[in-house]
Parts: C-alpha cells; structure tokens; sequence
DNA sequence: TGGGAGGTGTAACAGATGTTACATCCATAA
DNA sequence: TTATGGATGTAACATCTGTTACACCTCCCA
C-alpha cells in the first residue's frame, strides 16, 4: 500500500480505477544513486515502474566484463525483467541506479488480471516491450556499424541527457567499462576530443560543448 | 480464411475456440526461400505466425551494411513486427526466407480482442516478446564479447541447426554479409577452421564436423 | 568453344583497438 | 604533514580486423 500522491503522477498513463488499483497493491520503494536494485542471476518477483530518477541497465558476461544497454526513465518499466517475472526465471541482466530513484513495485500476480480488465495497462506494457525491443535494437547498431569514438560520442550525449547536465561527473574508467573497452583507450579518444574542442576534462567530470 | 487443417498444427499453441477464430479472419501464404518477406521501412498490417520453413532477420544500417539478428521458426512470430504493427509505423528490419516457407497471416486489429478473450493468445504473445528480447541479447553478447573466429563457428552452428543439416549451401560472402565482416577475412578464419579439421570447405559449401 | 561472372586462396599492408608499463597528479585519511 | 589510492597522461607495442590487389577455378551461356 502506498500514498494516493505517489501514484498521482502516472495519471497520463493509467486511467483512475486502475491507478487506485495500484495503489492498494504496491509499495513504494526509494534505491540512492549508485546502488544495485537487481542483479544478474536474481528472482524479480514484482513489476518496477519508475516515478522518478533513471536506472542503467547492463549486461555482464562469465568473465565479468559489462556492456550497457539502455537506460529506464519516468513512467516506465524494464521489459527485460517482465520477461523474468512471467518466465519465473532469473536476472539476465543488472539494473544500477544512476540517480536516486522512487519506484512503484507491482507484485506480479495483478499483470494477468489487468492486461483483461484495463486497456491502459495492455498499452502500458506493450509500449514497454516496444521501447525495449527498439533501445536493443539501437545498442546493436551502435556495436556493429560504429567505431569507438563515434560509441563514445553518443555515450557522453545520452547520458548527459539521463543526467540533464552537460557536465558529467564520471572517470574515463566508469566510461570503459560501460562500453566494454578499456581506460586507456578511453582517455586517448577523449583527449582527441578535448583537442578538437568537444569536450573539456577535468577530474572526475567531462563537460561536453556544443 | 484458410482451411482448418492449416490451423491444426498451432494446436499445442491455441484452444478450439481460437484456432478456429483464426482460421476464420486469416490468410495462407506461401513464400520460397531466399524471398524477401519484409523490408526495411515497409508497412506491416498482419502478425505473421510461422507454420513451416524459417525466416532470418537482419537489421541494416543507411550505408547498406547488414548484420543478422535472429531466426524466427516454427509456431513463433516476429515481436519486432508485432512493435511495428501496433505503433503503426515500418519495419525497423528486413525478413528473409531461409527455406520455403508458410506463414499464416492474422489481421492486426484482431490482436486486442484476443489478448483479452484468449489466455493463451496473451501468452502466445508475451512468450514472443520474450523469446525475442532474449535474442537481441545473444546477438550483443556476441558483437561484444566474442572475437569474429568465436562469431563465426557460432553462426555456423545457428545456421545448421536451422537447416537441419551438416552441410550448408552458402558462399563466403553471404556469412560476411551476416556477420557484417568482408569476405577475404571469412576465407581467411575458415581456411584456418579447415586446418584445424573443424569443417571442409568446398565451392558454395562447407561442412561442420563435429 | 570461348569468355564472362562469381567464388575462393593468398599476400601485403593499413587502421583501430587493446595491453603493458610507468609517470604524475589530486584528495583524503592517518 | 605525509602516505596512500584512485584518476589521468602518454609511449611503445601487440593483435585483430579490414582493404587492396591479383591469381586461379568452376560454371554456364553466347
């Protein structure tokens, strides 16, 4: 059970009967930036909806080397741990959060019940699936058809984006391992960059120009 | 409509009433192997759902380079045309006919009513949606953390596996094609996988020992 | 029968990325 | 203040993958 004003905030997405629903349901759950909300190999039991913050999502192979994949944003959920909770089966993949961050969780036994009973629920999770399908999608062109520096341009911009700050707080090493690469080659790609005038470094920041 | 006997083999997928539902509103088609089923930035209309046969799907980029996604077999559908049906909009990917191939096309405005009338058309669906985020997945782990040798042989086995066959009728070009590579550094890795008595190759060939 | 198109083999080289090694700098805790 | 650990800069080198060029083969059609 959680307040009436949490779920307020999701009104664009569900209509009023379906958002008291939710409401008696779930709890309210606040993660601080930095921490793991799930980890690769764990049981996802509930349905997580984000009301505010953003978490990264990555993947991690046997050897422990990572690659991300996408970032969740207000008002959605991570298809990829539906798929576990429907599957009953574990994590394939670590949610991080990159900001503190609320989040609704929706036990999963209500997703059957509401995908009859509430049209805005059907949309609300394939509009997910959708999202995710397509933000995989993109992190496969983006391994395939571009090289490094181009991966770490767009890196910097989405993730400045996410952060809403031009000025990123983050090591080159941070970098590398989100792009599966290594620190060197991190820091000599931005320091090409800083060259060209892209980017200025400093000790824990990067702050992009435009 | 098409006959009932179409329908009967989705039998372990569908109950009576749906089969028959389906049976009713849908249309058979029959496309030859190396057809092009659905091509980037086409309209889709229907949810294909494959009775026979296979189909690769393969994401390009504007320049025109590919890279292969998945294959999609028997009793399953393309969820990344699910997305584009429901959003309306074209098809992020390009369907190719491995073999020759029967498809039982359903009308998209269907897709609503069923998922609330039919338990097992929800699951139908969300089984898709699952087992087709979990492909995007293998086709990064692959681009990230394998070397193209590791790529290579993987395909190989994909490749036979779908075929069901030892033997498969493909050139150089075609695999470098599929794995976004050039055809010189195909020759090269598989002249070295013929040296280490992994596969004979031969002119349009090449056999996987095992 | 001759010739062209496509498939394969191979060498030489180029460029991108990863690795190793080491120097320096900064922040902070002892 | 000093010592320590993490962050960054940089050089030298290794390796993987891609590119270019060319030879030769097979199949098939004019």
């Amino acid at each position: 059970m959680i307040t009436a004003d949490s779920t307020k905030i999701l009104k664009f997405l569900f209509e009023e009967e379906l958002l008291s629903e939710i409401q008696k349901v779930s709890q309210l759950q606040k993660v601080p930036k930095g921490e793991i909300m799930i980890d690769v190999g764990e049981q996802v039991k509930f349905i997580p909806i984000l009301l505010e913050g953003a978490i990264k999502i990555v993947r991690e192979d046997e050897s422990g080397e990572e690659v991300l994949l996408y970032y969740v944003e207000f008002g959605n959920t991570c298809a990829m741990t539906l798929n576990c909770c429907l599957e009953n089966s574990t994590s394939e993949i670590r949610a991080i959060c990159e900001k503190d961050t609320s989040i609704i969780m929706v036990p999963v036994s209500f997703m059957d019940k509401w995908l009859v009973n509430y049209r805005s629920w059907r949309n609300f999770i394939f509009q997910n699936y959708q999202d995710r399908l397509n933000e995989m999608l993109k992190a496969i062109d983006s391994l395939t058809f571009l090289k490094l520096d181009e991966r770490l341009r767009n890196y910097l911009k989405e993730k400045s984006k996410v952060a809403d700050d031009s000025t990123l707080e983050v090591t080159h090493l941070d970098i590398a391992t989100d792009l599966n690469s290594s620190r060197v080659v991190i820091s000599r790609l931005l320091k090409q960059m800083e060259n060209e005038g892209e980017v200025s470094l400093g000790r824990n920041t990067i702050k992009i120009k435009y």
